[in-house]
DNA sequence: GCGCATATTGTGGAAACCCGCAACCCTCGG
DNA sequence: CCGAGGGTTGCGGGTTTCCACAATATGCGC
């Protein structure tokens, strides 16, 4: 899916305004006049922004962004509101909104910051993918490999590693060497390395 | 220092009705009556948090806030303002501002505000003071355990390396052997855990 | 049952690593 | 001038790793 900017708003002349100002800039987008509309037509595959109005019949865009961010999803947030108060702001912020902007509001600006909203889903979305091609190599470890790449990882020599597992050397090197082939690495540094940060 | 929660604040009725607050909770607590006597009084070794006015006579609010982030202060911030507005609030808390409340508010909400701040500030020194330890090892090192270091880091052999130094392969085991001992790792596994994140 | 993946073990040798001992050179400070 | 610290090197020998070749056992799906 090619990022879009994803705009919830009950207002059609809102949404076929800023429908129009967003493409007139290049960006891609799509509308929807509810949040439960923009929710059935949500998967976690779905990159971009989304553009929130907060008061609209039905399911509000708090609500909707509440529901969306348990469901696991990253799409950073702008608020967009005609009578937001300091609290809802606050609040949106503090759970993880990307901005929160009062209507109305100067083009640019908001076309600025969908810009940025969009650039940070992007980053996101690289980053979470090398994390995840990590996560699928080591997905594809045996058992035994994994519990030998621990204790590799733990720095223990091979020796104790099979003493550990009750294993013979032979085994583990046998175990190590396939598990380095299968992460792509030819040394326990490089592991080391590939794996920083996780577990 | 121990942590303390600086009030600043031009009102002498509301410091000490805050800091009366505060300190019947069992917080410490010291009072400025405005930005710029915070700021002299300001060091980066200070722990804590910040509440602080918006509008005040002088530097305001959230200039001493730009003020002080320039500066590399880490403490975290609780804005209170009586007439703050929604860009205000979103302002601050885009630059990171811990927390951003209108007054009045319930007494219980802040000061719970309050001890979630020093609970940020205290995980962030302990993170911090991790960091520096190592920082304080990596500095004892010598030019050339420093460059040693670096190649095993990048998984290369003790061959590889000595090659590339231009020097012999016993005067790389030598190094290495030294760095290991004044790094406090026994493998080279080890040392990039303890590395994990950094350079 | 056969093929395949996984787990296991052994032998033996090449390569890499670890380390104590000994030594030389240089620079800097007392 | 001499000692200390850092950088350098060689030798010898033990330890560990790496790997090719070879083999056995178990479970799983067709």
């Amino acid at each position: 899916m090619t990022p879009h900017a994803y705009l919830v708003d009950d207002d059609d002349a809102i949404r076929d305004s800023l429908s129009w100002l967003l493409e007139s800039r290049g960006l891609h987008c799509l509308s929807y006049p509810s949040a439960e509309d923009f929710l059935a037509a949500w998967d976690p595959s779905l990159a971009g922004c989304l553009v929130l109005d907060i008061r609209m019949d039905g399911m509000s865009g708090p609500e909707l962004f509440d529901i969306l961010c348990e469901r696991g999803s990253t799409l950073p947030v702008i608020f967009l509101t005609g009578h937001g108060d300091v609290p809802m702001a606050v609040s949106a912020l503090k759970k993880g909104a990307f901005d929160f902007v009062e209507k109305p509001c100067n083009d640019n600006e908001l076309v600025d910051r969908v810009i940025e909203a969009l650039k940070l889903d992007e980053n996101r979305r690289v980053a979470a993918s090398d994390a995840d091609s990590v996560n699928t190599l080591i997905a594809r470890l045996t058992c035994r490999e994994r519990e030998v790449m621990e204790l590799v990882l733990a720095g223990k020599l091979n020796k104790v590693i099979a003493d550990e597992l009750q294993i013979s050397m032979r085994t583990v090197e046998v175990h190590r060497a396939n598990l380095f082939e299968k992460m792509g690495v030819r040394t326990a540094v490089e592991l080391a390395q590939l794996l920083a940060g996780k577990r």
